[in-house]
DNA sequence: CGGAATCCCCGTGGATACTG
DNA sequence: CAGTATCCACGGGGATTCCG
C-alpha cells in the first residue's frame, strides 16, 4: 500500500482520541469542517478581508451564515475581528497565528479537491451508469 | 505574514474555482467534509474494515449515517466495497487509490486538530470569560 | 456598512424495528 | 451480520427585515 508509515503514525496519534465520540475535539472540529468554515478560513489566507468582501468571495454563503461562522471562528481563536471606529464602521477579519497554522493543512486539502474533483465526478458517472 | 508564498500559490489555484458557488467541486467536497465523512475515511487508513468494525471505531455514528456515508464514498470512487459470499455475509470496505491520496491531506488536518484542540478550547474559555 | 433578529422550511441525523 | 425502512425531532441555513 502506498499510504506508508507516515499515515499509520498519524493514525495512531488519533486512535484513542479523535474517534472517541466524547473527545473534546469533536465540537471544535465540526465548527471548522462545517460546510462554510473551511471556505471562510481559506478565503482569509490571502490577508485581512472586510465583511462584504468575504461575503462576495465565498460565494453562495448568506450573511447570516457568514457572521455566524465568523463569530464561532473568533471564539475559537482562529480569526481576529478588528473594528475601525469610523463612520460608516469598517470591520476587518484576519487569521490569528493559530488560524494560519490551521490554514496550512486546510489549503492542502482544498488543493486536493481542486485536483481530483474531475476524477471523483467521473467515478460517480461510471457508478451511476453501472447501476 | 508567516503563511508565505506557498499558501498564496495554493490559494490562487483555488481562486476562480473553489470559491465559486457553481463550482462542481462543492457538492463533492460537502460529502467528504461532512460531519462523518472525514472520520470514516480516516478510519479506513489502517486498512480494510468491516461494517460493524467501522461502526464501533467511529464512535457516535449511527448505522444509518455510516451506511449513507459509505454509499456516497463508494459512489465517489474513494472507497471500495467488497462482498464475500458467505453465510453470514462478510462485507469489507477499503480505500481506493484515490481514497488513499485523499487520506493524506485529511490525516494531516486531523492531526492538526489533535494538536491544537487544547489551544482552541482555551481561546473559547478566555473569549467567554471576557464577554 | 456590518450585522442582529425573526420567520420558516427542509434536510440531517438519531432511535427503533424489520429483512435477507 | 449488514444493512434498509420508517418515524420524528432538531437545527442548519436561506430570505427578509430592521438597527447602530
Amino acid at each position: 500500500m502506498a499510504v506508508s508509515e507516515q499515515l499509520q503514525t498519524a493514525y495512531r496519534m488519533l486512535a484513542g482520541d479523535t474517534f472517541d465520540s466524547r473527545c473534546a475535539s469533536r465540537p471544535v472540529m465540526d465548527q471548522v469542517t462545517t460546510r462554510w468554515g473551511t471556505l471562510v478560513i481559506a478565503a482569509l489566507v490571502t490577508g485581512p478581508h472586510r465583511f462584504s468582501a468575504l461575503h462576495q468571495r465565498v460565494g453562495g454563503i448568506s450573511q447570516k451564515m457568514l457572521s455566524q461562522n465568523l463569530k464561532s471562528l473568533v471564539r475559537a481563536g482562529l480569526v481576529e475581528r478588528h473594528v475601525e471606529p469610523t463612520v460608516p464602521p469598517q470591520v476587518t477579519y484576519s487569521l490569528t497565528a493559530l488560524g494560519e497554522s490551521l490554514a496550512e493543512p486546510l489549503c492542502e486539502l482544498l488543493r486536493w479537491f481542486g485536483e481530483h474533483t474531475e476524477a471523483m465526478l467521473d467515478a460517480q458517472r461510471r457508478h451511476d451508469a453501472a447501476a
